[in-house]
DNA sequence: GTGTAATGCTATTGG
DNA sequence: AGCATTACAC
């Protein structure tokens, strides 16, 4: 049972057994760290800690799952379950939820996304007469966001001088009220964007001492992982949380710190010693993950930095091959590139396409790199860029269900008042936000009270509006009635929205049916499951009712009967990224992200694309030294991804805005060290077709092209893929582009009741009925999930299944 | 009020 | 190139 400890280096058992007091751990790549961590937490409970006492921040909720069942298999499921394990924005939205009263908050408070808060924006600069061309929304944004992220209220913005100051010179001097202006309209909306959940937890445990000393007590130990990547409004939560105990470990990598966009502040890692002089730390520098010339060349990278801990990063491995260098001419024949070699890899050692990945700099890359993928039928799945819950369909429905949980949601309200369209314009709905700020309401007390605030509208449009108006509360009330699925069906019917994207008949509308369709699954999915209910929640009232924690498996867990909500299955759901998804259909792909997004992640076979100056380095870190030192930092990062093989490309021309740009070498292929490194030429380029008497200036674009004909596969003959089972499941990476064309009916003459179908739309269902004449012929079929469907065949396509 | 064509902006990185 | 906003016709 613990011979876990056997399998450590004396540092890291070290890390692990320090299990009181200050401890700071500094990871170098590849180092064991998620290993100590996972350890640290199992030994901390094995000497007797309760698992309700420790806190673990992780960087991703995938991460927190991950390391939460690894943990379970040390002590068992049972207590791994009460740990209380995810990032600083899930865990904090939590306590929010259970303490949101304290703020003037409701407990099933709004958490506005990225666009949500944009959009916000946008209106208020529009109701102030700004110009949207000097205030850039996202400009605007970053500038709140940055303000919350240092724990600097609209009040202190606007009284701060220097920050006046700032913003005058910038020619941008109603930047403060702009930011009071939004923050009362969330907090009318209730709603929280991103950098409240961690703003409002500050202002929590600042303003109400009882508070701040329950969670001190509760959270007896607390681990930070990325702790170089916190921003000040993280690292004060943190302080005070473990101010009476103390007993606080934080992990990280300073060479790694890549978020100083996004608040980030690496003097956290720095500063950790004067804020805990007693701090026990422990370096990690003997890598186990990638061969000796892959740390090598990572170390000579990172020397080129000024700022950083001392750390000698090492390893036992194989030296390795050295780190391939690529150059391509087009953006398209660096995918091409990769892609080959991909396949090469493949078929020659033996490699699983989830061996690779491919990193860029910037989401627009992935294209090229996609499509040089799909001509050799390698799967790939892309993370990040557009998330599934970020598709203008899965929002709009997301919408409806966020208002009926909470009616107050502005952002929600405008998205559905008039989509499907019902006559409620643009107009009517710019004068219930004026009277509704008017009246320091939010625009739904308007919309529901359209009498009482004598609002001016004709007598169709005021019909319009209660219609509306009723059918969201009709919704709300069915919120604790009905289970998530029943009513989120319901609401996707009775909204008229299913039957808006039904009659798009192009493939984008097919598309957008199918993640409708793929949502409701997942909803059903969730309502089906067996899974415990939330044991944190249950902590947390515990907590508050001073009684000791049932830390079994007792009956106070035991709920069986109860229904799950929607507004349960909502709640957290702003907060999940594509990382966290775990399809098993995705399995064995290859890994397409940012770097950023590749943080924490290791690969066998590592490619890092578009390695060119103005693209990484980025053309906005140009200017200063920290920034350029930061985009370092990530190429480190990229390299340290690979455990066998790194491969670098750049290209001398790429697409940017449609136009073709002419590119040189990153400076960081320079500053490798040479003897890492090898400047392969690509096999394809060494049969370069000068036969074809084409102009090879690389700066045209009809070489590439003539080049792509040639590598053009034949198309495939006939796809004999029969999709069995259920619906096909959309992910966000993995879109159904075009589902129409190759959809092929049988003779409705053949059909008989009771025999399974496949619909082109709704996909595989029942024949429940059939009716009416030769050419005239009404098939009632049931779909799973979809119910009853009335299907005239003159129209429908159907497909015998069996 | 609604639907389509023309225009204009964008693409660092993300919870 | 792709998307979101705007302009304009109905």
């Amino acid at each position: 049972m613990s011979d876990y400890l056997e399998g450590l280096n004396p540092e890291q058992r070290g890390a692990v057994q320090q299990t009181e007091g200050a401890v700071m751990i500094i990871a170098g790549a590849g180092s064991g760290k998620t290993r100590v961590l996972t350890y640290r937490i199992a030994h901390l409970m094995q000497k007797g800690v309760d698992s309700f006492n420790i806190m673990a921040l992780t960087f991703t909720n995938k991460a927190a799952r991950e390391m939460k069942e690894r943990i379970a298999h040390i002590v068992g499921n049972t207590e791994a379950k009460n740990l209380w394990m995810g990032t600083f924005h899930s865990i904090f939205a939590k306590i929010l939820r259970f303490e949101a009263h304290r703020l003037g908050y409701p407990s099933n408070f709004t958490i506005y996304d990225t666009d949500d808060s944009k959009s916000l924006i946008k209106a208020i600069l529009n109701e102030q007469g700004l110009d949207d061309k000097v205030y850039k929304p996202g400009m605007v944004y970053n500038r709140i966001s940055s303000a919350k992220n240092n724990l600097i209220s609209p009040e202190q913005y606007q009284a701060d001088v220097y920050i006046q100051e700032e913003d005058k010179s910038n020619a941008k001097p109603k930047m403060g009220l702009i930011y009071q202006i939004y923050n009362e309209r969330c907090f009318r909306a209730g709603a929280m964007d991103f950098d409240d959940l961690l703003f409002k937890t500050n202002i929590l445990l600042r303003d109400f001492p009882e508070v701040l000393h329950k969670y001190q007590d509760k959270f007896k130990y607390i681990l930070v992982d990325e702790y170089q990547d916190t921003n000040y409004s993280q690292y004060l939560i943190v302080k005070k949380l473990a101010a009476k105990y103390e007993n606080i470990c934080v992990v990280g990598d300073d060479a790694q710190s890549i978020y100083a966009f996004r608040g980030a502040n690496i003097q956290n890692i720095l500063n950790f010693k004067s804020d805990y002089p007693e701090v026990k730390v422990f370096k990690l520098e003997q890598n186990y993950r990638s061969t000796k010339n892959i740390v090598g060349a990572a170390n000579s990278i990172i020397a080129n930095n000024q700022d950083q801990l001392e750390k000698v990063v090492w390893t036992a491995n194989e030296p390795g091959e050295p780190i391939r260098v690529y150059k391509s001419l087009t953006d398209n024949e660096e995918g091409g590139i990769v892609a080959g070699n991909i396949f090469e890899t493949k078929m020659n050692e033996q490699a699983h396409n989830k061996d690779f990945a491919i990193l860029y700099r910037t989401n627009s890359q992935s294209r090229a790199m996609e499509e040089a993928l799909r001509k050799l039928n390698i799967p790939y799945r892309i993370y990040g860029g557009l998330s599934f819950y970020a598709r203008k369909e899965i929002k709009d429905l997301l919408a409806y269900f966020n208002l009926a949980i909470n009616n107050k949601n502005e952002e929600a309200l405008k998205r559905v008042i008039n989509y499907p369209a019902r006559g409620i314009g643009k107009t009517s709905l710019e004068r219930m936000i004026v009277l509704a700020n008017e009246n320091s309401v939010s625009p739904w007390d308007i919309v529901a009270n359209a009498d009482q605030f004598k609002v001016q509208l004709g007598a169709a449009a005021a019909a319009k509006m209660s219609e509306f108006a009723n059918m969201i509360k009709s919704f709300s009330i069915m919120l604790k009635a009905q289970n998530a699925y029943e009513l989120s069906s319901h609401i996707a019917t009775s909204s008229g929205l299913l039957k808006e994207l039904y009659n798009d008949r192009s493939p984008e509308g097919v598309s957008r049916y199918e993640n409708i369709e793929s949502l409701l699954n997942s909803i059903k999915e969730f309502v089906d499951s067996e899974d415990e209910i939330d044991t944190l929640e249950q902590d947390l009232q515990n907590l508050e009712q001073g009684g000791a924690v049932d830390t079994g498996t007792g009956e106070l867990y035991n709920n069986t009967n109860r229904i799950k909500t929607l507004d349960e299955y909502i709640k957290d759901i702003a907060l999940l990224t594509d990382a966290d998804k775990d399809d098993p259909a995705d399995a064995d792909r290859v890994s397409l992200m940012t770097i950023h997004a590749s943080k924490g992640l290791e690969f066998n076979y590592v490619f890092v694309v578009g390695l060119e100056e103005n693209l990484f380095p980025s053309h906005l870190s140009l200017n200063a030294r920290a920034d350029l030192e930061e985009e370092r930092r990530l190429f480190y990062v990229a390299l340290t991804r690979a455990k066998k093989r790194a491969v670098l490309t750049y290209s001398e021309t790429r697409y940017r805005w449609g136009n073709l740009v002419v590119a040189e070498a990153s400076r960081f292929i320079e500053e490798l060290e040479e003897k890492y490194v090898e400047h392969a030429v690509d096999k394809r380029k060494q049969q370069a077709p000068t036969y074809l008497g084409m102009n090879r200036n690389p700066f045209t674009q009809e070489r590439t092209e003539v080049f792509q004909k040639k590598e053009k596969p034949q198309p495939t003959v006939n796809p004999v893929v029969v999709p069995k089972g259920n619906f096909k499941k959309v992910s966000a990476a993995n879109p159904v582009k075009n589902t129409t064309s190759d959809f092929v009916a049988d003779d409705p003459a053949l059909l008989q009741t009771g025999m399974d179908v496949e619909h082109e739309r709704f996909g595989i269902g029942k024949i429940v009925n059939l009716e009416g004449g030769v050419n005239d012929i009404k098939a009632t079929v049931f779909f799973q999930g979809l119910g009853q469907k009335q299907l005239l065949l003159r129209y429908a396509k159907l497909k015998i299944v069996k």
